[in-house]
DNA sequence: TGTGATGTTGAATG
DNA sequence: GCATTCAACATCAC
């Protein structure tokens, strides 16, 4: 599920339903996705505590506690957040659960526990510490030039990196590059200024629009790539063919004949 | 039944 | 420092 607007939407969700509501209970059913702490531990320094706020660069949404602290949520592949009042209604995969004053639960749910949760003092020294690099959204279109320069590698590994630019992941950035028209494996060191610009645009746009439609996909316009993402179909236009191989370690689709390779 | 999947990290290699 | 590849994590869907 996540990337950067599915992430802001469960960020949205937590900032919207649990904010300023002390917790009350901290159960933790397997620690293995608390990353810095036992379970112990993470019981006892969330203990009475309530969230003020919320922060997201990139894929890393934090909830920030009262006493300046927060907890870092990084739902890998599988992570999501659900808030219950029933027990019963507690999601099949769940990993910790907090209960809030007014007797709300929220859930940790992650099946393949890639998440990681992190409770960390000092939320922008850690950020600092793992060189995360700047929000998709937020970086300016002359720093986006800049991390293309020089780099031998593809324009999606560039991409994907999240110590340069934050936010991306594997489906995004394939629809970046078929809106784009370029292929995704091209040299990221021959992008010149224009066709980093129009990337970083066409980027913004469709980052902007799924965080609108807080990231449901079933509604993304027909003419995106998102929809065609299969070999056996036929690309959006009827123009060009599918095609599937691994670039950068990850499955990518493109359509030949569209997107232009540079080198 | 086997394979691969919206992610990240660390290790090993060149 | 840069780049690549691999394994690890555990479950689900096709």
């Amino acid at each position: 599920m996540p990337e950067l607007p599915e992430v802001n939407t469960v960020r949205k969700g937590f900032h919207d339903t649990v904010l300023n509501l002390r917790i009350v209970d901290v159960q933790v059913h397997d620690e293995k996705i608390l990353r810095n702490c036992s379970g112990d531990d993470f019981q006892s320094v969330l203990h009475e505590r309530f969230f003020q706020d919320t922060y997201r660069q990139g894929k890393y949404f934090f909830g920030d506690l009262d006493d300046g602290s927060s907890v870092l949520f990084h739902l890998g592949m599988t992570g999501d957040i659900a808030y219950y009042n029933d027990p019963e209604d507690a999601p099949k995969h769940e990993r910790f659960q907090f209960t809030f004053e007014n007797e709300l639960k929220l859930g940790f749910n992650d099946p393949r526990k890639f998440a990681r949760i992190l409770f960390l003092p000092d939320r922008d020294e850690y950020i600092e510490e793992i060189n995360l690099g700047p929000d998709a959204l937020i970086i300016s279109a002359t720093d986006f030039r800049e991390i293309f320069k020089g780099r031998n590698t593809s324009l999606k590994a560039v991409l994907l990196n999240q110590k340069l630019i934050s936010g991306l992941g594997n489906l995004y950035v394939d629809e970046i590059c078929y809106q784009a028209k370029i292929h995704p494996g091209s040299r990221a060191g021959a992008v010149t200024t224009r066709k980093s610009n129009q990337i970083y645009k066409l980027m913004r746009s469709i980052l902007q629009y799924a965080v609108d439609q807080d990231a449901y996909y079933k509604i993304y316009p027909d003419k995106w790539f998102w929809k065609w993402r299969d070999e056996k179909a036929k690309p959006p236009t009827g123009e060009g063919k599918i095609r599937k191989a691994k670039i950068a370690g990850r499955t990518t689709y493109w359509v030949d004949g569209v997107q232009k390779m540079i080198s």
